[in-house]
Order: C-alpha cells, then structure tokens, then sequence
DNA sequence: ATGCATGAGTA
DNA sequence: ACTCATGCATA
C-alpha cells in the first residue's frame, strides 16, 4: 500500500487537492504570477504542468485510518442543518414563497394507491415527464412565466403526467408542514424500525386519504427524527439499534470499503428491485421526511460525494433498501410523490462552449483559486459573466475534490470520498477520459505518468472536461 | 451521468 | 468569498 497514511511530508496535510496542484502550477515556470497580480492569462498555452496531482489511492484499499472519518463529533455542523432542514425546505419551496403561501406553489403530489402499481416503478421518469418542451430555454421566459411552471415542470395542461399522481398545480397545504416545527421524537431513530416489515408504519405511505392531506403523511415525524436521531447518535450510538440496522453504529465505522460495497449493493438491488434513482430520493421524503433527488442518488452510487455525505446518506439508504427488501410489494409502498415546484426564478444553465471550458481548464490548472480580479479578467478574457466564471471556479475546485483522494483525513476535512487525483487537465495530451488516472503519487513529487491503476474508472473518466481533453490531447 | 446553479454556514 | 450539500437542466 502506498501510504498516504502519514503522508511524506506532513505539510501537505493541509492542502487540498487543488491547493496542491497551485502549488505544482508554481512551479511551472510562466505560470506563477498567474495567481499573483501578474494575471497573464494565455489559454490556449497548457503547457504542462507536470502533473499535479500526488495523491494516492487506495483502491480497495481500506483505509483504516482511524482517523477522522468521523467528523461527526466536532464538525458536523453540517449535519445538523441539514437536519434541521428536514423540516425546513429551502427558501424558495413554497411555503417560504410569500407570494404562494397558502397557496399552490408547490405541489404534488398524489399518493398513489397501491393498486396502481405498475409492474414496477421502472419508468416512473419517464411517465411523469412526458418528454416536454422544456421551455425554459430563454431568459425571458424567466422573466414572464409567472404563470405557468417554472422550469422543468412544465407540463402541458393536461399531460397526464398525472399519471403517476404528480401534479403541479395541486395546492400546497401548509398544514401539511407545519407539524414540522414540534416534531418531537428524538428517541425513535435509535430504535427505528428493524426490519419493517412489509407495513411497517413508517412505509405504508397512503393512509387512507392518501396520506396527503393529512399531517400524517409523515408519521408523524417518525421519518424525521429517525434522520436527526441518527445525527445526533452517530457519534455515540447509544443506542440498541434494534434490528436491522444499526444505522448510527454503522456510521461510526463506515470505512471506504463498506461504502463502495453498499454503493454497489444498492444500485443493484434498487435496479433489481425495479426502482430508479429518483423512486429512490423519493422514497426517501416518505420514509424520512427528507427527499434527495436522482442527481443525489446517482452520486451516492457513484460514490461521487464527500465521505462525510457518504456517511450520512448511507443509513437512510440502508434502511430503504431494507424495507425495499422486506417489502412484498415495494413498488406499492413508495408511490407517493412530492413534487414541489420551485417557483423561484433559477438562472438559466449556461452552457460554455467547448472551447470556453477548455480555457477555464488552463486558467484552473494555473490558478484553482483566481481572486475576483482574475476572475475579472477571465471573464473579460472570455467574454463571460463574472459570476459564471465564479461558480465554475467554485464546481470545478468541488469537482477535483471529489475526485481528490481522502488521504487527508486528518488533515483536510477528509472531505471527499472520492480519491482519485484531479485528472490535469493538460497533461501533456496524456489525460484521456477513461484512459488513465492519476496513479499514486507522492506530494513531494509531481509525477507526470497516470497509472490507470484505479479500480473506479468510472469515477475518473468523468473528471476530464470533454472539450478540453480534446484540445489537449489532440 | 454530470454541468452549472443555489443557498446555508463559515472563515 | 469560500466550502459543501444538493438539485435543476441537459447531454
């Protein structure tokens, strides 16, 4: 194993991923100044900067480090928002829309009765969006759509997107909610339901009026609390987890490995089992009280999130994927459907061009971390908005960490599961998409070869910028 | 599956 | 202004 437990050279301990890589672009001759003052942005000019990225991976190589996978104890902040956010949708759902409060901003859903149940959930995307128009092409339309749907719901009235039971304009009701705030019940997580059986409490989703208009439909909280229970026991499992899970115990010695084994198993057994991604990030609001999108789950599978998200996710996943199991009919118990629709007005996805991105790369790969006036001047340079540039700088640093390897733990915030070395952009028109990957490097020295060592490619084919690697290599 | 975006929390 | 978690929109 090559180590990355006590890493050579303790310094680096602290320096991200692309900290690092600044720290080798320096070396580059020509390219310092760039984060300094002297911005002399060339793109176009990668030259290489040999090779940045010095982690090691383990693959498959548990990392035992006892390190601080656990983060939960000090820093787990996060976890408590998030947690706290179960019951607190983001600003603009409707509840915290002013203009729609009381109103309909949000919306949906429908539970379904068991009886629909189509064979399987398989394609539950599909049907609810009727492959629409996506409408929101232009800005403007940002601008006045005030009535109809935002974005990506846009159904065409009478779509029967409602097929599912989704609907956009069904009324929020705020009673729905509002229990939210007293939902008390801490003590359940520890105990949570074992091994649900088919009808546990917390998965029979449509009480008899659906289960919607009810406060109910939540179990009273059951889904809440299990999820902040599980915050808060994480760190000290208290508890006699009953049953099936030990979800908080879990947690505590989730290693690298049992989550790319859960990973793996999930995604089977959710594909066998007939459910997709989104069914399952659905499931998960009915179950928990917190929903995750398709986006979310696909990452967990991909393990595509930091560690300590991984951590997180991990035993409420476990969980459904217990019931899912124990379920005759699973399909039957995740039917309902909360959709809201986001009112608020979401910029428009930029779409940068390939030569563009190719040029963010070369200015990444010189300075990961441009101050705003570098930021300036790229976006002059590239004729872009400032804040595009911003938010690019901000997701590709996200995105090379994710791809960074954990072997900071201690050091860094171990942050990311995910480990393999941002993929240089340029290196040297060595770097292609599922070609090679960084190999294990030392932080001391930049290793300009990539062993295609990793055992997850899947991660890091994903890591080049398609544009740029064409540029580069070509 | 992933690029770009948002927002909370933090430094 | 940044990190991180998360998600919409899209390829």
């Amino acid at each position: 194993m090559t180590e990355r437990l006590h890493s050579p050279n303790g310094a680096d301990c602290s320096s991200r991923p692309y900290e690092i890589n600044r720290a080798m672009y320096s070396q580059t001759p020509g390219m310092d100044g760039l984060c300094g003052a002297s911005l002399q942005f060339a793109h176009g000019m990668l030259q290489d900067p040999s090779l940045l990225f010095n982690k090691t991976h383990f693959n498959g190589v548990n990392p035992p480090p006892p390190q601080s996978f656990f983060p939960f104890s000090g820093d787990f902040k996060s976890n408590d928002l998030q947690t706290a956010d179960f019951m607190q949708p983001r600003p603009w759902y409707p509840f915290a829309a002013p203009e729609f409060t009381g109103q309909v901003a949000g919306v949906t859903t429908a539970a379904q009765p068991a009886n629909i149940s189509p064979p399987i959930a398989e394609t539950r995307e599909q049907i609810k969006m009727p492959s629409e128009v996506k409408t929101e092409k232009d800005v403007d339309e940002y601008a006045n759509e005030d009535n109809k749907p935002p974005s990506q719901f846009n159904h065409p009235p009478g779509t029967s997107s409602v097929a599912t039971g989704m609907y956009y304009s069904t009324p929020w009701n705020p009673s729905f909610w509002p229990g939210l705030p007293h939902i008390t019940a801490p003590a359940n997580i520890s105990q949570a339901p074992p091994t649900p059986t088919a009808s546990s409490p917390s998965l029979s989703p449509s009480p008899p009026g659906n289960g919607f208009g009810s406060p109910g439909f939540f179990n009273g909280g059951s889904a809440q609390n299990m999820a902040s229970g599980q915050a808060q026991t994480a760190p000290r499992s208290s508890g006699s987890s009953s049953g099936g899970c030990s979800d908080s115990e879990e947690e505590e010695n989730l290693t690298t490995e049992n989550l790319e084994q859960f990973a793996k198993e999930l995604k089977h057994k959710r594909i066998t089992l007939g459910f997709t991604q989104a069914d399952v990030g659905l499931a998960l609001g009915n179950l928990y009280g917190k929903m995750f999108s398709q986006t979310t789950i696909c990452r967990f599978e991909a393990l595509q999130l930091s560690f300590k998200n991984m951590c997180k996710l991990k035993p409420l996943l476990q969980r459904w994927l217990n019931e899912a199991e124990n379920s005759e009919n699973p399909q039957d118990m995740y039917k309902i459907e909360r959709v809201f629709v986001d009112t608020r007005k979401r910029k428009r996805r930029t779409s940068l061009e390939g030569t563009v991105r190719s040029a963010l790369e070369s200015y990444f790969v010189k300075c990961p971390k441009p101050n705003t006036l570098e930021i300036t001047h790229i976006s002059d340079d590239l004729g872009l908005e400032r804040d595009v540039v911003r938010v690019w700088f901000c997701n590709r640093r996200q995105k090379g960490k994710r791809l960074a390897l954990p072997f900071d733990d201690e050091c860094g915030d171990g942050q990311y599961y995910e480990q393999s070395p941002p993929p240089p952009p340029n290196m040297g028109g060595t770097v292609l998409p599922g070609q090679g990957y960084p190999g294990p490097a030392h932080p001391g020295g930049a290793h300009a070869l990539y062993m295609p060592t990793l055992h997850r490619p899947e991660v890091f084919k994903n890591a080049l910028h398609p544009g740029l690697v064409g540029h580069l290599t070509s």
